[in-house]
DNA sequence: AGCACGCCGACT
DNA sequence: GTCGGCGTGCTC
């Protein structure tokens, strides 16, 4: 007898599966995997049949309203991965599921016709070591090595996913690549249209790509004989998804690499401490590439500047700076902070301009003539006068990019001084200065600049964040590799140890000193996080929803979780949301799941969004 | 997520 | 008296 009933989960946080009765026209034209159209409390959906019964407990079912592929879209190993991701971040099998899938897919608009060849799940036992972490010092010694790695899977009639953090880093690679194979790529950006995307994604899975190159989601991509994924850059952000389920790539690599059998190598200058401890414990692979130009470190103790009086370029600064021009070099500033102010307050009355949706300080940019929010991008105009008095005497304090811009162009008229941050469109490659955010990075070309200079290491140091320490000590190592002479520092924390560690380049010394700390913290490698965030519109109600959960989680807690009061976010209010996060801390991301399950079981939220961030 | 049902304020 | 505000529960 024929199943009549099938077991659907659809793109939402909750869990189901759901019944639904099979058409008599439908049976033996549907199978596990494929995408069907339903009517899920009433709306019309899409949702993917997980199994089938015989009979259900549910009185009056829903028909299938229609089976919109010919053949699944998701095969065993993508359930397989679909499982893994809904099981470690805590989000339903349908959001796993619909995360695997190119956007057409998660929607109505195209139909899957064509056969495609299976793949199948590993099964032996196979303890050889998969992991591998290439410490390259130089940003391009790695690619003749990853071409090798590359090589010995393509030799095996594998196939290879190759990440990058942004699109901006595509053609780096695409170059590097493109000079060793001849075989076909497949690029996936964000640039595609849904369309080009799912076109891709069936040559994909038809086999038609060796190697696939691409940013984050690209890790999902259903390869046939997957036999290697490289993720370049492991330590970057981008590789963690900002919304549900909130993946790091790095992690989706490991859990296929379980599933399939594949490798997967990790690159980077400046592992993250995680994949460094990581991969000590583990045994992995490692191979660390040199550095062939050693900048020297100067390190400028501002301890003793008064900010309000001085430049924002101290004296030794100025005279390396000079230095370096004089004998034909050139310069690159850093500062993190784009725009020309980053505080505007009226002088009669104290008020400060700031963005109603978040609660920042609105900044100033001076080329667009425009205030903007750093956090949600409102934009407004210079108010002529102050909102509050009525007053005209707007004061323009804190230092951007754009104001260091004008003093350095009046410090050395004689220079050609250029700005490149996030709204610049081009890298004007014949400036002697350039002022430079974070989007420097972003331009792979390299352009010879003798000096380094960081402005405001303090800022990026003291961060209420754990990794603020891994992350500056990446941007000092990145910066360095931009300076040919030498690498200059402005501070008031002299005894950093990222200072020290860059210094010597001494990596070991660097990671040494920063898993002590974060095992004397508690924290990651040494213990899992997880967030429970909570938002809303009221701020008193998110504050005691919060302690409403934070009593259910404490007193639920059996396996010696240790759970956070609900504090404020870093950014306490965004786009008209106030934020509070509760914090859990664990041996296993498993236990602290469970922990927040039954909690959330017995907890009414009302108007509160509850979001689970594993790995924050 | 997103919609229908529910319970309290200002209106003809 | 009702219209509708949004707060809460449920989805096979």
């Amino acid at each position: 007898m024929e199943p009549k009933i099938a077991k659907v989960v659809v793109g939402l946080p909750v869990d189901g599966p759901f019944d639904y009765q099979i058409g008599k026209d439908q049976e033996g034209r549907i199978a596990i995997g494929q995408r069907v159209r339903v009517s899920f409390n009433r709306r019309d959906r899409l949702g993917f049949v997980v199994g089938f019964a015989r009979r259900s407990l549910f009185g009056q079912l829903n028909p299938i309203l229609s089976i919109l592929d010919g053949e699944p879209v998701l095969d065993d190993p993508a359930f397989q991965l679909a499982r893994a991701i809904s099981a470690y971040y805590g989000c339903s099998l349908g959001e796993a599921l619909e995360t695997c899938l190119p956007h057409a897919l998660r929607q109505d608009k195209v139909t899957v016709t064509r056969t495609f060849p299976p793949r199948v799940v590993k099964k032996s036992d196979n303890k050889e070591n998969q992991m591998v972490l290439v410490h390259d010092l130089t940003r391009y010694k790695r690619w003749p090595f990853i071409i090798e790695n590359i090589q010995r899977v393509i030799d095996q009639k594998k196939r290879v996913i190759v990440l990058v953090p942004e699109t901006a880093f595509i053609q780096e690679a695409l170059t590097a690549l493109k000079k060793a194979f001849e075989c076909p790529f497949a690029v996936l950006d964000k640039k595609l249209t849904p369309k080009q995307e799912f076109e891709q994604w069936e040559k994909i899975r038809n086999g038609e790509f060796a190697i696939v190159v691409g940013v984050r989601s690209a890790v999902f991509a259903p390869l046939p004989d997957l036999g290697l994924i490289v993720i370049d850059e492991e330590e970057n952000e981008a590789y963690k998804q900002e919304q549900t389920p909130h993946y790091r790539a790095g992690q989706i690599a490991q859990m296929r690499s379980k599933i399939e059998e594949c490798r997967v190598l990790f690159s980077s200058s400046v592992p993250s401490a995680e994949i460094w401890e990581k991969a000590g414990r583990d045994q992995w692979e490692k191979i660390v590439l040199d550095a062939d130009k050693n900048a020297r470190v100067q390190i400028v103790d501002m301890s003793n500047y008064r900010l309000d009086k001085a430049s924002i370029l101290s004296f030794p600064l100025q005279s390396v700076v000079q230095k370096t021009l004089q004998e034909g070099g050139k310069v690159i500033l850093f500062m993190n902070r784009r725009g020309f102010s980053t505080r505007t307050h009226c002088r009669q009355c104290g008020f400060t301009v700031k963005c109603e949706r978040c609660n920042v300080n609105l900044t100033y940019l001076y080329s667009k003539k425009t205030m903007v929010c750093r956090l949600c991008n409102y934009k407004c105009e210079l108010p002529k006068m102050c909102p509050q008095c009525s007053g005209a005497y707007l004061r323009s304090t804190g230092i951007g990019v754009e104001k260091l811009e004008s003093e350095v162009s009046r410090l050395y008229p004689e220079a050609k001084v250029r700005r490149y941050d996030s709204g610049s469109e081009i890298f004007e490659k014949d400036a002697d200065i350039i002022i430079a955010t974070g989007a420097v990075f972003r331009q792979h070309e390299p352009w010879a600049a003798s000096l380094a200079a960081l402005l405001n290491f303090d800022d990026q140091i003291y961060h209420h964040d754990f990794r603020s320490g891994q992350k500056t000590f990446s941007l000092l190592v990145h910066l360095k590799q931009l300076a040919g002479e030498t690498l200059l520092v402005q501070t008031r924390m002299a005894d950093n140890y990222c200072l020290k560690a860059v210094k010597t380049m001494d990596f070991d010394r660097f990671y040494r000193e920063e898993l002590r700390l974060r095992r004397e913290l508690q924290l990651p490698p040494y213990r899992n996080l997880v967030a429970v965030g909570l938002r809303g519109k009221k701020e008193q109600v998110v504050f005691e929803e919060g302690n409403e959960l934070f009593e259910l989680l404490k007193k639920q807690n059996l396996k010696g979780v240790d759970i956070s009061d609900p504090h404020p976010d870093v950014n306490a209010k965004l786009r008209d949301q106030y934020r509070y996060t509760i914090l859990l801390k664990g041996k296993s991301v498993k236990g602290i799941l469970a922990l927040i399950k039954s909690a959330l079981k017995g907890f009414k939220k009302r108007n509160v969004i509850i979001v689970i961030n594993v790995d924050p």
